[in-house]
DNA sequence: GTCTATACAACGATAGAC
DNA sequence: GTCTATCGTTGTATAGAC
């Protein structure tokens, strides 16, 4: 019998790098990646996305100047574009890489057997663990989307839909076997991702607070069984 | 025996329009604003408030310039600067009468004697109501509030912080009556107020669906009830 | 009250030295 | 690979004509 996930738990096994994201970044991105040697190249991609994590989601990415990211990671003007070929690129790349390392960690994570509610809880916690250890990409996708032109803009929404139809099967499922009562699968779905997004979108609060983060999962997770009730 | 609030009575009965709120903040900022004429200055401040969120709900306020802004209100630069000392005026004053109409608004409609339920389900369904009528401001307030300074943020914060108490008191009291079962009144009032935001955070989700706002008040309530079962 | 014209700082981006 | 210097553009803000 397996022990249940817990936010520790969940860091030792998942262990997703800034290291290990900037590889791919930089294997995919050779074309308009100026440098050669991979160790240097990583080594600043990772300083760079830190970097435009933190001022864009102090201030915004509109309001990040290129100059103020030069300064907080202690390249160049010059030097930052050996590495992207303009702000907007910076944007996509960071969303896009942000989304492929979701989508694997949950396609990896999330039971696809056993019992429909261990499923649900184990959705529940992996969503909710991954946004803690990919807080600040998370809070940036949530608040930088509106930017992107009509394709990229696209994309993004289907992120959404994606993780939102991962909670809703389960949900449908569960209720063909009677082990949950829906008023609607889907709109369940979707409370339970805006129960989720709260958390990484009001962390001051909830530190501010002292709740822990298995302490908010059981509680989610507590309010969606006596919901579901049959 | 009082019908049960609706969309349709909420609109017809509160009526926030913005030539109200114009008035009030001509009245309130006589100081920083050069026109004289009370006619023409709310004329004209409607059209910049309502230029400003829709420019900015589009791409951002740091990313809307004041030239777009002079465009889009067919105002022009030099008229811009008569009824605001700059972009940073601006948008505090859009936030601070947000703010002052929401927290009246509030006050005057959720009731505050009768069954615990009732006064819930009156909570829940004006602060909606009222993020429905006040849409863009509601998401203006949400998306923007991180490019304040430390005085202003706190304020914001703080706004959050009302609504969460006003429904987190009604469930306390509903717990001493054995209306409610409650694992924790704060973390439950924090999930509504989350369940909330995600209607005007996410209209293009629900336009898209065709679920109307009172379907959406109606899953929200039932949810809450079937959770919170003694 | 509103306009046009303009000041000047800051922006994204690039060229060329090292 | 990374830097400094500099380009043209766009930003906020203001002065002065009407």
């Amino acid at each position: 019998m397996p022990k249940p996930l817990t936010y520790a738990r969940f860091r030792k096994r998942v262990m997703v790098s800034m290291e290990d994201i900037c590889r791919d970044i930089f294997r995919e991105n050779r074309k308009s990646i100026r440098i050669k040697k991979e160790a240097v190249a990583i080594r600043n991609l990772v300083t760079i996305f830190k970097a435009t994590l933190k001022l864009s989601n102090a201030k915004g990415f509109q309001a990040m100047s290129l100059r103020d990211l030069s300064r907080e990671s202690g390249l160049s003007m010059g030097a930052l574009y050996a590495y992207f070929s303009g702000k907007e690129e910076l944007l996509e790349v960071i969303h896009e890489q942000g989304r492929a390392v979701t989508f694997s960690v949950l396609e990896a994570y999330v039971a696809k057997t056993g019992p429909v509610f261990d499923r649900l809880e184990s959705a529940v916690r992996t969503h909710l663990y991954l946004s803690e250890v990919m807080r600040d990409w998370f809070f940036f996708a949530y608040m930088e989307t509106r930017y992107f032109r009509k394709t990229e803009h696209k994309r993004a929404m289907e992120g959404e839909l994606y993780t939102e139809k991962l909670f809703c099967d389960i949900l449908e499922q569960g209720q063909k076997e009677g082990v949950f009562y829906l008023e609607s699968a889907l709109l369940t779905a979707s409370v339970i991702k805006a129960m989720l997004q709260d958390w990484y979108l009001k962390r001051w609060k909830y530190r501010q607070r002292n709740i822990s983060i298995d302490t908010y999962a059981d509680f989610v997770l507590n309010m969606i069984r006596r919901a579901t009730w049959p």
